[in-house]
This record gives C-alpha cells, sequence and structure tokens, in this order.
DNA sequence: ATTATTCATCGTAATATTGCGATATATAAA
DNA sequence: TTTATATATCGCAATATTACGATGAATAAT
C-alpha cells in the first residue's frame, strides 16, 4: 500500500506523468527558470538564490536531471548545469500533445 | 522540517508547480484523457477503467478539481465530471509560457 | 602537502501522498 | 419506507518527498 501502481498504466502515461511530476515542485521550476534566464551555466550560486540548504538543491538537481530536464558539466571544482536542449523540445512537443488537446466546452455542467 | 517552503517562492511559481504536481501522478493523466476523450461526462466507470478502488479514484479527482483542471455536476444519483475548459485554456497558456521559453543549445557542454 | 571550495550522498526527522476498507450521505428505484 | 446505487470522507498503513546537517570525494589554491 502507499505506492503508485504505474504497472496500471501505459509507458506513454507513466512517462508524461513523471515529467509533471519533476516540475511539480516550486523549488525546481525556479531552478529550470533560472537556467534559462541565465543562459550561461549555473552552477550553486542557486543555494544563495533560492534560500534552501545545498543538500537540498543537489537533490532537487538530481530530480530535475533523473528526468532528463537539466543536464550537468564538471567544471573546475563546480558542476555547470543548464537544461537539456534536446529533452526539452521532447518535453515541449509530449506536454503539447496532451495539453493541446481540444476539449468541449461545457460537456457536464 | 519536510514541507514544502512554498513562501520562498512567487505566486507565479507555486500556481505554476502545483498545476503541474496534480498531473504528477498516472491515474489522473488517465482520469483527464478519459475525460477529454469521452467528450460526454463521465461518473465512475474510472473504477472499472482504471483498476483502482473507488475511493482512490474519488482522491484523484478532488485532487483534480483543487487544481481546477477537471468540474463536476450532479446528475441523478451520480457526478458527472468533465475538463474544466475554462481552466484548461488558462493552463495551456500558463504551461506554454514556460515551457514554450527558448532554451540556448549546449550551454554547458 | 595542506587547506579551501564545490558538490554529492548519507542519515534522519517531518510531512505528504497513495491506496484501501469502512462508513456516511444523498438520490433513485422498489 | 426500504433498498440499491453512486460518491465522498474518515481512518489507517505503506511509501515517497522535502529538508537539513554531517560527511565524503574531487579539484583548486596556497
Amino acid at each position: 500500500m502507499g505506492t503508485t501502481k504505474s504497472y496500471f498504466f501505459s509507458n506513454e502515461i507513466n512517462h508524461l506523468s513523471n515529467l509533471f511530476r519533476a516540475l511539480g515542485h516550486p523549488a525546481r521550476i525556479a531552478i529550470v527558470q533560472h537556467l534559462i534566464d541565465q543562459k550561461t551555466c549555473i552552477c550553486n550560486d542557486l543555494v544563495e538564490e533560492l534560500g534552501l540548504a545545498q543538500a537540498t538543491i543537489s537533490q532537487h538537481l538530481k530530480a530535475l536531471k533523473d528526468a532528463g530536464i537539466i543536464k550537468g558539466n564538471i567544471e573546475g571544482k563546480s558542476i555547470c548545469y543548464c537544461i537539456d536542449e534536446n529533452n526539452w523540445a521532447h518535453m515541449e512537443a509530449h506536454f503539447h500533445a496532451f495539453i493541446g488537446q481540444k476539449v468541449q466546452a461545457n460537456s457536464c455542467c
């Protein structure tokens, strides 16, 4: 009990919900927005920027990396993160295929 | 400890992450997709359709309703759910404003 | 070689989510 | 009125998430 029954659902649906879930936390949205805004790579000014502990930021970065939304590159003693522009395009397409669907007006009220 | 520090973030960011989170579960994606496909309203054939317990489905419906994604209407002894087409449009715009942002290619690797 | 910096990971506490059976409520049907 | 049907909610157990301090690993600076 307590565990999501992913095996009840298609890969398609599980993948989509994983992407949504990865963005389902304000810190992770803020991180992604920061990476988009700063174009150039960002390491952990995020810690100062967001006001969360370093361990917490690192955890959120991992979640975004696992979802394929960002990627990181070692750069000296720090690590340079940026949007994974390849997956970003896929994600955009994936989201749009779902959210862009036509919805009937007032179909129940 | 353990609670999301929403007050660290803007309303904009919190709202967006709430929307994403509402769709961050396969059952809820499946429910929304079902509501889109069936155009006409759906009550709890979802229980048979998804194979989850009635209480669980009801809980997921509540999460989607709280997020403004669906709405329900009493219809005899059952309740008729459908996409809230007004908020759906807002949501689409909101998502697109975020996901549709231009991302620099290979900005860190 | 030692020290400082940057980041990941571990361990742990607090809280949230997921799922279900049981029960409550409300309407329809008999 | 009694019974059946549909749904919401309560209470609980299992698991996941969020957050943080402490520690480890790797590189840069001294």
